[in-house]
DNA sequence: TTGTAAGCGTTATCAG
DNA sequence: CTGATAACGCTTACAA
């Protein structure tokens, strides 16, 4: 684990080319205080021997990394997928590097990346993990570390937020349903343990449910597709309808599934909709009426707003993304 | 960006406990030199000041960053993520943290992440991108940072690597397709720019039809569902059957998806197989015949490769995954 | 067991 | 425009 070692420093470019150690990295730093010749001279031997600059040292003097931490629970959802696309397109664009941590959703590994996160000296860092809480941002927070939060609305000098609009369109698809028709129990599929976004929008569904006076379940289902298929499976033999809220596509797909398989029908029977709708929901058949929010861009925005809370020039610091519908298949309206 | 300024350093805690700065490095280093009494102290200051080490310092002085530089071309692909989902276990059962780096399919960017690469001192590296080839890697480990690469055979002293065999197994499935049925024209999809991968299967479909003295078709779609779908749609206006070997997922399905819209039938008229299958093929209806790779061991075994190369102890320099043909609804075989 | 001091590879503040 | 020299926060011989 020795790579440093040997590695060409800029102190042998400055023997090298027969200046100091100062104008060596003035000509890296691109200041325009040196003469075009001696300019020119570091640099062909810089060239020469292949320097690159150590971005270690370079963090260490100056006090800034350029660097800033990803958190998410795991790298395996789509959904994150996007997230991630998003911020990494900003952080190439404005020259910054990204340390990944996955928290694997257990609350001990996310104590344990909070750690990480402080002592590997990020500029800053993007939180999108439900096992990470207010004071925890806050712990972030008082090591200097400006941080931005998804999906929890988060208050600090140092932090800012983007939250995700749901409740108020699940609530007004719902409101809809059971004015027009109504006729299958609405059941809200709960993923055990699956965050805040799940818990707020079980919530605005029970809401919805008792402002209409509507009966409703809530029913436990697993966060796999190929075990809520068959547990569904085993469902419809004896449910011959229902008006589901799903928290994911494949968890939508498997019941959509499922009921296609026992000879149901969509969406005159069953009907399905998706909370966090992705690309898939266009590629199932039937194809899966869903809630979206556009995660690219809410990767991208979360990375400005980072810029900006470093740079105390973050106005508004806290930014909602509101998620649209689309009906398709799964659903008559 | 200050946010290294005011952080409590190693010479506070050392002053503020009474002892030096070295005796704090040894205790945070659990160095068993150190009698209990004042180790007890340290510690106690340390909660007490909140000190946390700065992994930047700690690099520097010890040449070691205990971080590695994960290359991929964008982590917008399922693959991908799983792919990654493999290395961050691995990384964090042995305590690496990882800089995620991507190159958006140009290869001026995978020259400019290389260069953030060397300079970001990583431990080690992990590529998984088709424009960077083995001169790249080859300047990589010129600057010491032992490397694996991901579906690339390359050598070098400082280099392992895994690859993918789908070759093979594609021939035999073609072979066993011609020998029983063969009547419809097999259609190889050629996907602009998609690397290595993508040609090498081509060069094997292309040489399996030759064997059998068979006609075939290269086609060229487009890298996304949307418009390959409607391109299968129009296509399938004037074409009426196709033993169709896609790249992705999501170009199966669209063209799955057009055939069946086309009032065409799977797989009687219409076969399809994925190259790259994911949890996906199993979702969409008809399913997806495919070829598989589980890129999370994959993740994980070039994570063990990489930390075995660092302490050259890596024996096995070249590991091969053998992809895994599964039989669904979109092929008769 | 503990402290002193040199060093890791840079940047930055001074003089010159 | 250029060169010493002191930081940056930590580890690690070497001394005590």
């Amino acid at each position: 684990m020795n790579n440093l070692k040997d590695r060409v420093t800029i102190y042998e470019v400055a023997k090298a080319s027969g200046v100091s150690l100062a104008t060596v990295s003035r000509v890296i730093n691109k200041q325009n205080n040196v003469t075009p010749e001696t300019r020119a001279k570091v640099e062909a031997t810089i060239a020469r021997l292949g320097y690159k600059p150590s971005g270690l040292a370079q963090a260490l003097a100056t006090n800034k990394s350029t660097n800033i931490g990803i958190v998410i629970p795991s790298a395996n959802y789509v959904y994150i997928s996007n997230f991630l696309n998003g911020i990494t397109e900003v952080a190439k664009e404005k020259g910054f590097t990204l340390s990944l941590f996955s928290t694997s959703h257990s609350r001990d590994d996310a104590i344990n990346v909070l750690e990480k996160v402080i002592t590997s000296h990020v500029d800053g860092a993007i939180i999108f993990d439900d096992e990470l809480d207010e004071e925890d941002v806050a712990k972030l927070s008082s090591y200097y570390v400006p941080t931005v939060v998804i999906n929890n609305k988060v208050e600090g000098e140092r932090t800012g937020c983007v939250i995700f609009g749901y409740e108020h369109n699940l609530i007004h698809i719902l409101e809809q349903y059971f004015e027009k028709d109504g006729s299958k129990c609405p059941i809200f599929l709960h993923v055990h343990n699956c965050g805040r976004l799940l818990a707020r929008t079980e919530k605005a569904f029970v809401k919805a449910c008792n402002n209409a006076s509507k009966e409703y379940k809530i029913m436990n289902v697993d966060d796999s597709y190929t075990r809520s298929y068959q547990d569904f499976k085993a469902y419809f033999k004896t449910h011959k309808s229902g008006y589901f809220i799903a928290y994911r596509d494949s968890i939508a797909a498997a019941i959509v599934n499922a009921a296609t398989d026992s000879g149901l029908n969509i969406p005159e029977d069953v009907e399905v909709i998706s909370l966090i709708g992705t690309k898939y929901a266009n590629i199932t058949r039937p194809t899966l009426s869903s809630f979206n929010i556009n995660l690219q861009e809410v990767g991208k925005r979360a990375m400005y707003m980072l810029i900006d809370l470093s740079n105390n020039e973050l106005m508004q610091k806290t930014y909602k993304f509101e998620s649209t519908y689309v009906k398709r298949q799964s659903t008559k309206e």
